[in-house]
DNA sequence: ATTAAAATTTAGGCGTACCTAAATTTTAAT
DNA sequence: ATTAAAATTTAGGTACGCCTAAATTTTAAT
């Protein structure tokens, strides 16, 4: 059976592989918070076993079993983070730590029963894409709120799950998955980004976010008309 | 942090202490599954934690530290268990197995949303009542379903939860906690028992069981009129 | 081309929780 | 009281996943 560090270790390669074609011991072990030897000896374990494949000094990166179990252990995550947001009525910035734990528990059974209470759901509460149960994962055509330039409306796509305090912000601030936003103006220098959001008909904000903020936000630019 | 192994064995002992007041290292070793010599090592680790008293060869008993937390694990289980009959549906005789996995990572908070949503709930699945937060347990007076006497009346308090066929055997015959029973006849030797079951008003069964299930179901005994 | 810095791997250890085999203690029978 | 059987503990070992410190390899700068 695959051990919960081997499930946390090739959900960690899935996702950082999304920005880097190979991933460096470094990062990995970085991303995991464990020692870059540990992460090594673990590397090597799962290169043992073909999840991987792995050249020394030269990074890592998954095999197609790899990937598989990769997408299984991000399916349990997303669909046990959307089952305590709707259900238990978890708040969204703490859903990411309890599902942590729970992903490694969820047979499949449950896995279905969850499935289907939530109406075969395709996104999680951050908007990231459940693969399907046959490892499918929709592929989006995205930008970096912090890549758009002034004038530009965007629909809000994904935000980073992980920081607590980050997603409270964003809470605050209203900018949830499927939020509509519009760029007013960009500052020069540190680049300070003014953003119009009208989560509904009566209530329009505009508030400035910086570079760290509008890079963990995913968005999909909307056509000027 | 308590392990998972250590809450297991708490639990074990907790259980066991309930018809030993000493819990023997075989006894213990049997119930968890492991070798007997395994378990002197944790009875040791455990003592040393002070979460039991232990004299070599002796056997051991829960200390008051110790009996805090099997209850702690024990409403976990149990609050578990119970959410996921009727929460996901899961079969009363699996119920068991999934939440054996699911108590060592529910958090506080979560536990505290699923007691609400429950409703408060005093008895699991199986007729097992569920610790209070503060580690209170129902103590009720009960019969082995194997003690009664030909014409008792009793009804259904608990059955043991742990053996996946058992629990669908007893479903089938609808032995189920509240049921009222009513012994028809013991027969010599084997000590057959024909019990009278009606679970509604249009349906009454009767039918024989064993020694065996007979002695796995805890019931309380109703006064003749 | 050399070298300093950064990244990575190897070597050696630690704690947990399990195992088997051997030694010890308790028990129950004669 | 002795002894055989049963129960229990000790001794020694394994696998996992982490650690630190030392050695190696890669990289980037001069």
């Amino acid at each position: 059976m695959n051990s919960q560090a081997v499930e946390d270790y090739l959900k960690a390669i899935y996702k950082l592989q999304s920005s880097q074609p190979k991933v460096v011991t470094s990062a990995l072990a970085e991303h995991l918070g464990v020692n870059p030897a540990s992460a090594t000896g673990m590397i090597k374990k799962l290169a043992e076993s073909n999840l991987v494949s792995y050249e020394r000094y030269q990074g890592v990166k998954l095999t197609p079993p790899g990937e598989k179990i990769a997408l299984e252990v991000i399916r349990h995550h997303r669909l046990v983070e959307l089952y305590l947001a709707e259900a238990l009525s978890v708040p969204w910035d703490q859903v990411h730590d309890e599902a942590e734990k729970w992903e490694h528990v969820l047979s499949e059974d449950l896995e279905d029963r969850i499935d289907e209470i939530l109406g075969y759901p395709t996104i999680d509460p951050h908007g990231a894409p459940i693969p399907s149960r046959d490892g499918n994962i929709e592929q989006r055509d995205t930008n970096l709120l912090s890549e758009l330039t002034q004038g530009d409306s965007a629909v809000i796509i994904e935000v980073s799950d992980g920081d607590t305090d980050l997603l409270r912000y964003l809470g605050k601030l209203q900018l949830y998955p499927q939020t509509i936003i519009q760029i007013i103006s960009i500052a020069p220098f540190d680049q300070l980004i003014t953003v119009r959001v009208s989560p509904n008909e009566d209530d329009t904000n505009n508030f400035v976010i910086g570079q760290k903020v509008a890079g963990s936000i995913l968005v999909s630019k909307l056509e000027k008309n």
